[in-house]
DNA sequence: TCCACACCCTGAAGTTACTATAGGGTCAAG
DNA sequence: CTTGACCCTATAGTAACTTCAGGGTGTGGA
C-alpha cells in the first residue's frame, strides 16, 4: 500500500503521514526498490488510531503515551483511564474559560451600540481601561 | 521608564515587550545613552491595551486592526464593533466544538470502568474502531 | 578600586502540529 | 518519448511567545 492510499483511508494528507513517521508516532515502513514507502494493515490500524485520538484533540504526547501503554500487553489499562480522565478535565477547564471569556466580551460589546467617533467608542474605552491581569498560565493545551 | 518597569505595570515579561516591538504592535521607544529602551505614558497605555486584548484571546492581527482603527480619529467605530462581533462568534463556535468533543470523550470513557488488560480495554478498542473522519478545518483561531 | 549581581542588549533557536515549497526521482499511459 | 500523477528529501513557515547564548551597563559593598 502506497502512502497516498494510506493517507486516504486515514483521512489525512501524505505530508501528515510522513510527519508522524518523523515524530516517531508511526513506525518507518518497508520501502520498494524505488524507495517508496510500503504500508501494511498494521500501519493502517495504527494511523487510524492516531487520527482518532487527534480528532479528540489529544496532543502527540498524549497519543505517544497511549501507544506506549498499548504496546505493553502485560499491563492493565489504568494509565489509559487516567489519561482520558485528565484529557476530559482539560476540555472542561477550557470550556469554562471560554464561557467566562464570552461573558466579558459580551459586556464589552454592550458598551457601544452605534457607529460613532472612535474617541467615544465604549469598546475602545473599555479595552483601554480594563484592569490588566497577569497572563494566567495555560492549564490545558486546548487553545 | 525602563523595560522591566513597563513589563510590570502591563503584567507581562520583558521578552514579550521586545517581541511586540519587533512585531510592530508597540512603537520603538527612545534609547538612553547606554542603549536601554526608555518608555513614557503613551507606551504604558498602548501596551496595557494590547495585553487587555490578549486577555480576551484576540490575535495579533485583530489587535493590529483595532490599533489601526483607533489611530484614525476621523473614522467611526463600525469596524471595531464588527471585529468584536466576529471575535465573539469565534468564541461561540469554539465552545460548541468543545462541548461536542466533551460528549464524545465521555461516551468513550464509559467504555472502560475498571483496570483490566489493555487488550480488553473498551477505551482503546473505541479509539481503534471509531469512524475516522476528515480533519475539519478550523473556523476559529481558538485552539 | 574591584567585584558581584541585577539588569539591559541582540540574534537565533525552540515550542505544536502541521502545511507549503523547492528540487528532484519513478512509473504508466498515449 | 513525453506528459502527468505520484513519490522522495530537506527546509521554511505558521502564532505568540519563551529560552538561550554571548555579551554590555550600573550600583552596592568590601
Amino acid at each position: 500500500m502506497k502512502i497516498s492510499e494510506l493517507a486516504q483511508v486515514a483521512q489525512c494528507t501524505v505530508e501528515t503521514v510522513r510527519y508522524y513517521e518523523k515524530e516517531g508516532l508511526l513506525s518507518a515502513p518497508a520501502r520498494t526498490p524505488a524507495n517508496y514507502r510500503s504500508y501494511g494493515d498494521a500501519h493502517v490500524e495504527r494511523l487510524r488510531f492516531i487520527r482518532n485520538c487527534r480528532a479528540l484533540d489529544m496532543t502527540h504526547e498524549e497519543i505517544r503515551t497511549l501507544l506506549g501503554l498499548m504496546d505493553q500487553p502485560a499491563s492493565d489499562c489504568g494509565g489509559v483511564n487516567r489519561l482520558l480522565d485528565e484529557h476530559i478535565a482539560h476540555v472542561d477547564v477550557r470550556i469554562a474559560e471560554l464561557c467566562q471569556l464570552k461573558q466579558e466580551l459580551n459586556e464589552l460589546r454592550q458598551r457601544c451600540q452605534r457607529e460613532q467617533a472612535v474617541d467615544a467608542c465604549g469598546i475602545l474605552q473599555g479595552l483601554a481601561s480594563m484592569e490588566t491581569e497577569p497572563r494566567h498560565e495555560r492549564n490545558t493545551h486546548l487553545g
